[in-house]
RNA sequence: GUGGCCGUAGCUCAUCAGGUAGAGCACCGGAUUGUGGCUCCGGAGGUGGCGGGUUCGAGACCCGUCGGCCACCCCA
């Protein structure tokens, strides 16, 4: 029984996890790159006050699910919860929103929630933001990388764009006036939840995943009506850009954001592979989050992605796209003087083979031992020294999982062993 | 915060009217002298999450607690 475990919701990632982790991280790092958005690292931590003010008073987030503590000077701090808030305080700090801005980060996040799956406390996401961009164009492009990215990984099938806009703040005091007054008549069906969110946060109810009061919903106001011009332009812009590059979307006039600082377009991608937290990426416009933190009004959009939710779906594929780096050549070494004399070779071998894993086999034991781990490391030659070997100069190299049994091992000068190893690994490639 | 299911070796799990625990995989060693993969033999490894209760006796029953998973909620 271990004494000590990690914090409830604060995972490992353990190394057997980690070649798809690192396969993911460079798939994204690739694709920004190729978009031309620059990676920007954030501090793990800001001022509670930012999150409270960009991301909404009101939000569960802010409400319940911040690791928040006093600083040893009394300032109130948080673990970041999203990266959005922390990236525009970035732009705006060092006023990076003078030209038009391309940016990406990735790291952990922090919400105090229950843990299932798809969930964690300490989740990691990958954000990509556009400041200073008022038209639709940057929303496509968003979109669109987002889209090539599932391409790239394999995923695409199993994800679907969900598609709406939330109009201007105008749009949306109005429409909640008159999507309050409706539900009001049927308070007494509503579920408890959106009866609370009638108050506090009325567009949240849309999303209900209530069955009736998503019944009640069918005869409800639509926002649609309620769209100022341009707003309604902008859509409009969006979705033939869209379906001129052949992408498939979903309207979905009851996607709304969770988050208080988004206007206009808003999206998820969706999967239904991953139980009841479907949703993959998310993101949309947030045109006034900068001048609301204090920074020059500025048109920004922006999407963030969870990353264990991606590693779920990539482990769901079957055929792992990535597994354990395999070692290329084993010594075995039993005895003082090969020990020496293998750290010796293989070191020299390093400065041929930087690129190659090279593992000399450290710890003791028998040649059988020994051999059972070179062939458990998956190396295709394995390099074997003993006091023999020592004495006469030679070294023993043999090529593992080899069919002809006959040709498997060869003796050969020491001074020999550098040149053939290269000599093989180039064989295989 | 609420609810359901679950908690036995490193991992996956079993056993039994309640009588103080097993298998597979993994690990270690051996099967002729210094050599892997297959096979065979052997070994190590568990205060049965923790605490309390019922009982002559509990891993098995009851209560509590902690933890895990899933769902609500929330959201990436």
């Amino acid at each position: 029984m271990t004494q000590y475990r990690a914090i409830r919701g604060m995972n490992d990632i353990l190394p057997e996890e980690t070649p798809l982790w690192q396969y993911l991280e460079q798939q994204v790092r690739l694709l920004l790159g190729s978009y031309g958005y620059s990676e920007i690292r954030l501090p793990l931590v800001e001022q509670t006050e930012l999150f409270s003010r960009g991301i909404g008073e009101v939000t569960d987030i802010v409400e319940k699910e911040m690791y928040s503590f006093p600083d040893r000077n009394g300032d109130s701090l948080s673990l970041r919860p999203e990266g959005t808030a922390g990236c525009v305080r970035a732009v705006c700090q060092h006023s990076l929103a003078t030209v038009v801005q391309k940016l990406w980060y990735s790291g952990p996040m922090f919400r105090y929630e229950r843990p299932q799956k798809g969930r964690q406390r300490q989740f990691h996401q990958v954000g990509v933001e556009a400041f200073g961009i008022e038209s639709a164009d940057i929303d496509a492009e968003l979109i669109l990388l987002s889209a090539r990215l599932w391409k790239n990984l394999g995923i695409d099938g199993q994800l679907e764009l969900q598609l709406n806009t939330i109009g201007s703040a105008e749009t949306r005091t109005a429409y909640r006036a008159a999507l309050v007054e409706y539900l009001r008549d049927f308070e007494g069906v509503l579920d408890e939840d959106s009866v609370r969110r009638l108050d506090t946060n009325p567009l949240r109810i849309l999303d209900s995943k209530n069955r009736s009061t998503q019944r009640l919903l069918d005869n409800a106001p639509a926002l649609l009506d309620y769209l100022d011009t341009s707003s309604a332009e902008h859509f409009q812009q969006l979705q033939e850009l869209l379906r001129a590059v052949g992408l498939d979307f979903t309207l979905n006039q009851r996607l709304v954001r969770g988050l208080d600082y988004y206007n206009r377009t808003v999206f998820e991608w969706v999967t239904d592979a991953l139980g009841a937290q479907g949703t993959v990426c998310a993101g949309g416009r947030y045109d006034s989050l900068v001048q609301q933190l204090g920074g020059k009004a500025t048109p920004a959009a922006g999407f963030a992605m969870g990353m264990e939710r991606l590693v779920l779906l990539l482990q769901g594929l079957g055929d792992a796209p990535v597994t354990a780096n395999p070692a290329d050549v084993y010594f075995v070494a039993a005895g003082e003087g090969a020990q020496k004399l293998a750290f010796q070779i293989a070191e020299q071998l390093r400065d041929q083979l930087p690129e190659r894993q090279l593992l000399v086999h450290c710890g003791g034991g028998s040649f059988k031992s020994q051999m059972k781990k070179a062939d458990k490391s998956g190396a295709s030659l394995a390099v074997i020294l003993g006091d023999q070997e020592v004495s006469d100069g030679t070294a023993g190299l043999k090529k593992m999982r080899h069919a002809d049994a006959q040709g498997r091992q060869q003796t050969l000068l020491q001074s020999e062993l550098a040149g053939q190893i290269c000599e093989l690994l180039k064989q295989e490639g």
